[in-house]
DNA sequence: CTATTGTGTGTAACCCGTTACATAGAATAA
DNA sequence: TTATTCTATGTAACGGGTTACACACAATAG
């Protein structure tokens, strides 16, 4: 590969002016510069971005944390992130936590020591004393791991209340919840909002809500033991889609009609929920935008080191499909 | 952030020997050793690996290139590259590429000024004169390339043979296939595999392959088209599992029952399939150990730039599932 | 007892860019 | 006409590691 020096040589001028062709900076003669360039294309010359780092401290790339990307959630996520993260030249590292503290600060260090600019995390695990001696820009992702840290999230708590009061606008009258894994932020707020409507109903009983892990094999089985324990329940509302098909699944191996028999509602919009028969009514988060929205924040901080921390929240959305009565 | 020339003045020798000590090369009397060592961790130093890698002129990154991450055959393949290139210390860079040649020159040379140790590359646009040039070890995955590359792929053709087979035995009558893009080499070799079985068989037409562009909506649409011209179809052979499921939803949606009255093959054994209800009989890839596979021969590449070029072929494998009726 | 080898450490060049600073001629201002 | 500013370019330090080479002393060999 050729060097700054070999277009040096070869234009007969200094690394120097080598160095402002390639940046536009400082002043350099009009016929000087087409010479460089000329040398440049030449020897088909590009610059060496190792160099550059070393020297600005900086190295145009950008990581994003997911637990798992094989999480039907995460791809859009992470398409987005790499999308606008490509628009501003900048790389993209993908890192699969596991939500595992340990890989998570070993991803931390190996990232600090490759000068990465920026992260984007999604985590249930890590909070402010782990980052605390980091200083690399951070935006928390989907959850709030840290007052400080800019982050972008969805109306967790408001999305599963209109979930809720949904299934009992188009009739359900014994409502359950499959809620996610206690120690993550958005399965609080999901039961919160879920709570909101149903804590007072006569009906309503602790036993309604059990925990599918947002897993899509858990779900299917705490599904069928629910429903033969409370073969009232004619709602669920799956704290997220992949539970939510699990749901059906279990429903549908029971016997069950959807949505004649059961009604079910799952959250997070994502492509899975078309693809079942019937497809499945969803509280849809703009997953794109959130990705979108949270690189374009980074980037804010990394070109600015004083800006102040941002909290953006966007709202998620009823998408009626047919694994929901249709509203009377 | 301490550098090494802190550490040595702390511990009170050369920045030689400092790196003799990080490095475990060269002679180090252990008492310095251990000062050494102490004044590392007083300082919580962590070497620079952006100094490291241009003394070098090795990143320690590998990249891999995939169409689109959100068509969910990636997720678990990049999983598997990124699980692999962490054990042995590398950083995982992820490119979508959208199967656009642009994109793909314009990644390629980005990773080159940013000295990537290694490319793993999933494409159907990429030929050998793209590569040429380059001088970075490269995988080709899933489709071969160009000649003189390593490659991990699966057996295409038998399996889409077996799949075909798998019809027949179980007793459907009028067997189609729903392939994928034209430009993909995989489409081609699962589409002979089918034609080996049927292309002999007195009922057989060639209207009975239609083009799905393993896309979900293209094959629920096409799939309705050719049930409305062909009502005798009574088995199909999907060329990847997105479609199986687009198949199913297609059949379902006109009143069909899978499997009674149409039995459903698909390919590539994502989780997907297990999803819907009935869930999708397959032809699995062993993803993971495809994915896991490139890595470690892509990191046997970058340790042994003498390495003769490898071919590796993974068998695919029958997973009966509850679209397809049972063998009489 | 000298020659050789092994042990332990430091100096400085090198990787390849960027940029502060120096220099100098040309253009403009006073 | 002289002072000042603009234009144009080069030299060299710098970023933070690694390592070739030099040097010195200790241990072993002959």
């Amino acid at each position: 590969m050729a060097t700054i020096k070999d277009v040096a040589k070869l234009a007969q001028v200094s690394v120097a002016t080598v160095s402002r062709v390639l940046n536009s900076n400082g002043y350099v003669n009009p016929t000087t510069k087409e010479r460089v360039n000329k040398a440049i294309s030449d020897l088909n010359y590009r610059p060496n971005d190792v160099a550059r780092s070393l020297f600005k401290g900086r190295s145009k790339m950008i990581a994003l944390f997911v637990p798992d990307i094989m999480n039907p959630y995460f791809p859009e996520l992470a398409r987005a992130v790499e999308d606008v993260t490509n628009q501003h030249d900048y790389t993209f590292v993908l890192c699969n936590t596991d939500d595992d503290i340990e890989k998570e600060i070993t991803y931390l260090n190996a990232l600090q020591q490759k000068s990465v600019d920026g992260i984007i995390i999604v985590s249930s695990t890590i909070n402010k004393e782990h980052i605390q001696h980091i200083n690399v820009p951070i935006i928390a992702l989907d959850r709030i791991l840290s007052s400080d840290l800019s982050s972008v999230t969805v109306t967790n708590r408001e999305g599963a209340k209109e979930a809720t009061e949904y299934l009992k606008e188009i009739g359900c009258e014994r409502i359950a919840h499959i809620c996610g894994p206690e120690n993550a932020s958005n399965t609080v707020q999901r039961l919160r909002g879920y709570l909101d409507v149903v804590k007072d109903e006569d009906w309503f009983l602790s036993s309604y809500v059990v925990s599918g892990g947002y897993n899509f094999d858990k779900a299917v089985e705490v599904t069928i033991n629910l429903l033969k324990d409370h073969p009232e329940v004619d709602g669920i509302f799956a704290a997220n889609d992949v539970m939510g098909v699990g749901v059906m699944k279990a429903a549908q191996s029971l016997g069950l009609r959807v949505p004649e028999d059961l009604s079910i509602i799952g959250f997070d919009g994502i492509a899975l929920g078309k693809t079942t028969s019937p497809s499945l009514t969803t509280m849809a988060q703009p997953i794109y935008d959130i990705g979108a929205r949270a690189a374009e924040i980074l980037i804010e901080h990394i070109n600015d080191k004083e800006l102040l921390r941002k909290r953006e929240e966007f709202t998620v959305k009823l998408i009626e499909r047919e694994s929901t009565k249709v509203r009377r």
